[in-house]
DNA sequence: CATCTCGTTCAGTATTGACTAAACGTTCTA
DNA sequence: TAGAACGTTTAGTCAATACTGAACGAGATG
């Protein structure tokens, strides 16, 4: 199962998420858990990527709270097993909803800090203010529409 | 001008953009622009953000080249000015569009690499694509649709 | 020509942070 | 009870990189 191609998807998958602003090494474990056929345990992680496994368990964890992957148990074994967490895709778009949110919310207050006479300063977060709201809602709406259609 | 609610503005835009992966002090200079009243000189942005006149000159680069700012300038004087690009928003939206469909990409790529037979893997994979087909569509539809309202 | 004024570039510095190896705590097993 | 199997934690290392100060080059100006 380790064919070149996987393994030049997970590379391009570290490289991705990398780009994101996340590491590589993380992007390369979600990458591995998304062409698994079966849910991994960390020592075949550390097999599989080559790095050490204190990295693979923080990176595992993470991977976890951030809602792209979840463990898993196998019976007659008390070892952890991870897999990619249903839904994982949604949950990243909607923590970008978040973000979104916040920028509005910054918007706002950029408003308060201008006052209220009219000026470019003004006009501009007022745009910012607007667009982030705009998008927020509608990017949730979206993932609602998703949901109905694959959930 | 420089209130003390401007200056707060300015460093929460630091942080935000911060974890946005870009550095703080590029978040704090987009935010500057954000409330300045006028065009800024490079030296007035050294004086408003006390760090090296290096910084700033890379960092409104950078900006510039990102589609957040642009240069301008003004008569009788060979200073470069700048200020926020009209379109900044839509245009670091218009860039995330552009990540959404290279994951796309990436995912079909994904199911290249495990082959034509059903298994988990490929049902993961398939998803990724589906979803992010589905969200890069409809996002730039919304982008559309806000230059209608707004452009 | 000499001298400013600007913006950029470059070498050096300091900080951040991801990763490793080893120690540790816990839980099973012989 | 000793020891093995796991996952986590921690101290330490190393690389990446954002920032600084100084040098530089291109234009303007006296």
């Amino acid at each position: 199962m380790p064919n070149p191609e996987t393994r030049e998807f997970i590379e391009r998958m570290g490289l991705a998420i990398e780009r994101l602003g996340l590491t590589r090494t993380f992007g390369r474990l979600f990458g591995l858990l998304m062409v698994a056929e079966r849910p991994l345990s960390l020592d075949e992680m550390v097999d599989r990527l080559h790095v050490s496994k204190a990295s693979v368990s923080t990176n595992a964890r993470d991977c976890e709270e951030l809602g792209l992957a979840r463990r898993v148990g196998v019976r007659g074994d008390r070892k952890d097993y991870y897999e990619i967490a249903p839904g994982a895709f949604e949950s990243v778009m909607a923590k970008r909803v978040g973000a979104i949110h916040a920028m509005a919310g910054l918007a706002a207050e950029g408003l308060q800090a201008v006052g209220d006479d009219p000026s470019p300063a003004r006009d501009r977060l007022t745009e910012m203010l607007d667009f982030y709201l705009f998008m927020g809602e509608q990017i949730e709406e979206l993932l609602e529409r998703w949901r109905e259609v694959k959930g």
